[in-house]
DNA sequence: TGGGTCCGGATTGGATCCAGTATCCACAGG
DNA sequence: CCTGTGGATACTGGATCCAATCCGGACCCA
C-alpha cells in the first residue's frame, strides 16, 4: 500500500491532465496560448511522451487544438462558437433534467450543499471554489438522468468554457446573478415541476452567454 | 513537391488514426477485443509512441476504452447505451436540419449522390462502400447547418455505432430497408418541408436501433 | 483439496535520443 | 523600399530503450 497522499494519479499522463485542466480553467493559460511542451514537461517533472498523451485526451475534451508539426494551443471560442456550445446545453441539459424528472428529489440534497457552496464563495469572492461548486450544481441535476453519455457530453462542453467562466465570474455582479438564477432553479425543483426548472435552466444560460460574451470580445 | 501517392496523412499518428477507425468499422477489429500495442504497431511499420496517440484520439471518438496499465480495448455498446447513443442523435440532428432549413436546397445535390452510390452499394452488398455512402448522406445534411462543434458531435455518436453498422449491413433485408428510408427523406427535402424530414430520420433511426438491438444482442 | 503466496513472462508506461518540419530573420535582387 | 529566397534555430514528431505493473500458474501450507 502505498498513499496517504490523497489519490495521487496511477499514470504520469492522468497527473499531468489533470494539472492541465486546472491550469486552464483557473485561467493561469489563457485561451489562445501556445503549450511549449519542453518546458510544461520540464515544469511538471515528466518526460514530453506522457505530456503529449495527455494533450490528446484534453484535445478530445474540447481544451486544447492541435496542429500537425505546429503544436498545441489553449483553445480559443469565438462568439459564435459560444452561441453554439450554449445552444447544444440547451437541449442536452433539458433532455437530462427530463429524463431525470421523477429522480429529481434524490438530487436536490447533493444540488442544495452545492448551491450553499457556490453562494459562499460568490460571497468571498473566490473564483476558482465557486466554478467548482457551480458544476457540482449543474451536474447534481443532469447526472440524475442516470445517463453516462449524456452526462459526458454535457461535461465536455462545459470544459469548453471553463476558461473563460473564471474570467466573468471575476465580477462581482456575475457571480450575483449566477446564485440569484441558481435558487430559481432550485425553487421549481423543491416544487416537483421539472419543466419549470428547465426553463429557469435556459434563462439561466442565457444570462450566462451575455455576460461571457462580454468577456469574449474584449483582449 | 511530394504526392503522387494521395493524401497519405503528414504524421504517422493520423495515418495510424485512420487505419484504426477503417479496422474497427469494418468489423475488422471486433468489439470487446484487447489491442496489443506491439503487434499492431510492428504490423502499421510505425513505433508504439504514434499508436498510443492516436488511440488516445480514438478514446476522446468514443471507439476504444482505455484502463490504465491494463490497455486499450475497442469499445463496446450495452443495449442501453444504443438506445443513448440515438437519443442524443435524434436531438442533435434535428437542430441542424432545422437550422440548415433554408439552406437545404444546397445541400440536396451533395445528397442524392451519396443516396445514389448507397444504393448502388446496398444492391452489390459491399458493406464497407455503404456505410461509406451512407455517411456522406447523412452528413451532408448536418453539415449544412454550418455549425462545426454540432457536426463533430453528431460524428462522434456515429462513430460510436459504427463498429456494429457495418455487422447489420451484412443483411440484405437491412440494406433495403436504409434504402427505402433514405428516399423517404430525399423526398421531404426536394418538397422543402424540413419538418417532415425531421420526423422521418427519426423513423429511419428508430428503424436502425431495432436493426442494431437485434445485432448486439447476439455473441 | 482449497486457498493463498510468490515468481516469471508479457504488456503497458515513461525517458532519452534522433529526425523532420515550420518559423523567423538576414540578405540579395528588382 | 519592397519582395522573395536561403539558412539558422527552435520546436514538434518518432524510434529505441528501460522501468513499473498486471496476469497466470506453480508451489506451499493448512
Amino acid at each position: 500500500m502505498d498513499s496517504g497522499v490523497r489519490g495521487r494519479p496511477p499514470t504520469a499522463q492522468a497527473f499531468v491532465a489533470g494539472e492541465l485542466r486546472r491550469a486552464i480553467t483557473s485561467g493561469e493559460l489563457r485561451p489562445g496560448a501556445p503549450i511549449r511542451q519542453e518546458a510544461l514537461a520540464a515544469r511538471l517533472d515528466v518526460s514530453r511522451v506522457p505530456l503529449r498523451e495527455a494533450l490528446r485526451m484534453l484535445e478530445g475534451e474540447g481544451l486544447v487544438e492541435h496542429r500537425a508539426h505546429r503544436g498545441y494551443v489553449v483553445a480559443e471560442l469565438s462568439m459564435d462558437g459560444l452561441r453554439e456550445v450554449y445552444r447544444i446545453r440547451e437541449l442536452l441539459e433539458a433532455e437530462a433534467l427530463r429524463v431525470a424528472a421523477d429522480r429529481l428529489a434524490e438530487a436536490l440534497p447533493e444540488a442544495e450543499e452545492a448551491q450553499r457552496e457556490v453562494e459562499r464563495a460568490a460571497a468571498a469572492g473566490e473564483v476558482a471554489a465557486m466554478a467548482a461548486a457551480n458544476r457540482r450544481f449543474h451536474f447534481a441535476l443532469t447526472d440524475a438522468s442516470g445517463l453516462p453519455r449524456l452526462g459526458r457530453l454535457i461535461g465536455s462542453l462545459w470544459d469548453a468554457t471553463d476558461a473563460y467562466r473564471s474570467l466573468y465570474y471575476a465580477e462581482p455582479g456575475n457571480r450575483e446573478r449566477v446564485v440569484a438564477e441558481h435558487r430559481a432553479v432550485l425553487a421549481a425543483l423543491r416544487a416537483g415541476d421539472a419543466e419549470a426548472a428547465v426553463r429557469r435552466l435556459d434563462h439561466h444560460r442565457a444570462g450566462a452567454v451575455a455576460a461571457l460574451g462580454a468577456v469574449l470580445e474584449r483582449p
